[in-house]
This record gives C-alpha cells, structure tokens and sequence, in this order.
DNA sequence: CCCCGCTGTCACCAATCGGTGAGTAGCGGG
DNA sequence: CCCGCTACTCACCGATTGGTGACAGCGGGG
C-alpha cells in the first residue's frame, strides 16, 4: 500500500531513497535540539513531548533517549542553550551608555525587556510553563531562564548603584512580573484587565504605563 | 463508610453497596462541578480532564456529557460560577470608604487584589490557564473571569474618578499584570525574578514595592 | 578480508485519553 | 403491584502517549 513495487526505482518512489538520513550523529543532535526548540516556541509546552519531537526532526525517538538521555535531558539542553540569550542581546555599546540617573537606566532596560520578550516565543513558552507546573524539569528550565536574564540585566546595569531609600530589588521584580505578564497575556489573549494587547499602538499605550510607573519610583 | 450497613452482608463487599450513590440528579451535577474546580484548582490544567474530574466525582463520564454537553460545558459553568467571586469579597463598605484620593483607592485595590489571588487557588490556575493555552474553552472561562474582575473593581471603585494627564487604565492594567504575575510565579517556583516569594515577610517586601510604584504615578 | 560498533528504524508494549452505545437499577405514578 | 421513566454504569472504540528491545546497514580498525 505505502511501497510501490519492489522495482527499480524511477518514480517517485526513489524519494524515499534519497530522503535517507546520512549518518551523522552531530547534525541529528543539532536538528533534535533544533526540533525541540522550534515545537516549545511555537505550540507550547502542552503538546511538547518525545513523540512530537522526534516526529518534528524527522528521527526516531530512540535516538532522543539515546543522545539526550530522554525528554529531562533534551530540556536541559533547551537550558543550557539560554546561556546565548543573553549573548545575543547585549549590545556593543553597553558599557558605554550615557545613561546619568538610575531611573533613566531602569526605565530603558524595562522596555527593553518588554521587547525582547515580545518577539522571542521561546521564552514566552518558557515562561508560561514556569507558571503552570513545578516539576524538576520546568525547574531546571527555568532556572537557566532566570540565570540568563539577571546576567543580562546586571551587564546592562554596569556599575551604577540604585537610590537608598527603596528596596530596589523587590521593586525591579514587580516591574519585571508586570512586564512578563504583560507579554504573555498579550500573546495568549491579546488583552490584559481590559487593555488591548494587540497592535503597536496598543504596546506604545502600555510601555508608556511602564515608563511612568518606574519613573515614578526612581524619578 | 458513611452508612452503616443496615444489611445482611456483612463481608467488605457491603462497602460498595453503601458508596452507592443516591439517586439525585442536581445533586450529581454538584458533585461534578466541585468535582471540576477542585480539580483544577489543586492540579491546574494540565490534568484536567473528562475521566480526572469524573474519577474525583465518583461518577461516570457519561454523566457529565450527559448533564454538562462535555468539558466545555462543564468550563462554561465554572466560568458561571466565578460570578459569585465578585459577590464574595466585595466588602459590605465599599460604598462607605473613607478615602479621599485615586491613589489611596488604587493601593487598597491593589494590595486587596494580591491578598485575594493569593489565597484563591482556581483563580490562580485559570490565570495561568490563560497565558498558556488560546483554545475558545480557556478563552471563554479567560472572560467570564476577566469580567469578574472588572466588576469587582468597579463596584470598589465607586464614584471616584482618575486624575488627568495619565491614562489610568493603562497604568491599571500594568498594576494588575505585575500583581497577577508575582502570584503566579510565587505559587509556582516561590520566586520571581530573584525575589523570593515564601514567607510572609517576602510577601511584605513585594507589597511594599508595589504600594511605592502605584504611589508613584497616583502621588 | 571480516567483524564489531555506532547510527538509525521498526515493532511492540501497557496506559491513558476523549467519546459513544447499550444495558442496568431504582424510584414514582398509575 | 407493575411499568416506565430516568439516573446511572459498563464495555468498548480508535488514537496517542512514554518507553523498550530487537534488528538493519554502513564504516572503520583489527
């Protein structure tokens, strides 16, 4: 039913031929990795599993197990990816900022951050599942998530020491859950408490929210 | 367990004789309901299904698609039942409070909204529900209680309007999503962008900070 | 040369899922 | 007393899940 005759292939069924895996355990790593990276970014962790990844990078999910130990150890990987997130979004010039208040620095890295998340889906997922369950797995994960974003955050902060006075660790947290909760309920529903969530306009509305309520702290 | 046995059998297999559920329809359905948002409410969404809340009923399936048209219909009537959430903390002086500016009001509402949802383990997980899935079943329970929510803020509000010159409900929005992110993430990982959120005392730092960031833009 | 190891595939397992059709059991009205 | 209506249970369906053991084919080292 599936094969054709047993013949020498002309048709199209020597597709199936060519389409044979060379034997290379490097690339099958990289594209299991890859497959699981794109499958979490773009359908959640809720269907995200040995089955559907394996069927994403086009292998068996033997080898899942094999090289990565299982779903536990493929997740770990994801992690231990996260460490270029941070990487990648440093920009050159970071040490270099004329940046004269700590408000100023606050209120920047803020809408930063809200960017980068906007447009990273990865970590959205990521994150989304860091409040839905609390096995060692989403821990681990989500650990990594949190290393790389307090290095981010100090590398962006450089030397510049916050104001006495306020607690500011607890307040750059709040500002951070606002952000981060900002993102995922605009991803998910388009809206948050009734603020639209949905064009640029609508972001603009909010990152100007965000501006006020640091400024408001750090002046 | 419940009944002795008013039989003759006397062996274990009376056990099962006196579980016998009584005939009671509206009794069922309320079984399955509690069933449901116990369910969600102790094991979030991720479990959350026909056979797990029939299996907690003590019921068979059948039933609820039977009484409630599926799964749908029994979220739909969780969602209906979250209108008694407004009814059940509005305080009986909401009408009377003694507060004389927008900012006073928005950092009683806000502190109050941490306190509730702290404490309210379906909301929670109808919260984290929303951000992690866009299916019409989470994104109808996602309005009824985004709608509970508005009403409750509402009837706090009373008469008292915002100040001009900021868009308050922009800023509002942010309150809600920092608010509803820190419980989120306290409930699942105990912290949030390396603020711990366990002890009470922590609780107090994170409210503290909020009260500085409404204060802050509400003056 | 052959053989062994590594890469990759396939078949199968038990468990669970949502969903349905058919059958049982008890209560109430005639 | 019995009959019918209704609440309820059971058995089964196909699909999918995570997981494992056995096998095929290529390639390099003895």
């Amino acid at each position: 039913m599936l094969n054709e005759a047993v013949n020498l292939e002309s048709s199209p069924g020597a597709q199936a031929a060519s389409d044979r895996r060379v034997r290379d355990r490097g690339a099958t790593e990289r594209a299991i990795l890859a497959a699981a990276k794109g499958l979490l970014s773009e359908e959640g962790f809720q269907n995200f599993g040995i089955n559907a990844v394996a069927r994403r990078a086009g292998c068996d999910k033997q080898l899942i197990y094999r090289y990565y130990g299982g779903l536990d150890g493929l997740v770990e990987a994801i992690g231990a990816d996260l460490g270029t997130w941070v990487r990648d979004r440093i920009p050159e010039d970071a040490g270099g900022m004329f940046l004269l208040t700590y408000g100023d620095l606050m209120e920047r890295l803020a809408l930063l951050l809200l960017d980068a998340l906007k447009n990273d889906p990865l970590m959205r997922r990521i994150l989304a599942w860091e409040v839905s369950e609390n096995t060692e797995q989403v821990r681990r994960l989500s650990e990594a998530r949190s290393k790389a974003l307090a290095l981010w955050l100090d590398r962006m902060r450089g030397s510049l020491a916050p104001p006495k006075g306020v607690d500011a660790a607890a307040v750059n947290a709040v500002v951070i859950a606002a952000i981060q909760h900002l993102v995922l309920a605009g991803a998910a529903g388009g809206q948050c408490a009734g603020l639209s969530l949905k064009t640029s306009k609508d972001w603009e509305k909010a990152a100007l929210a965000l501006k006020r309520l640091v400024r408001g702290v750090y002046g």
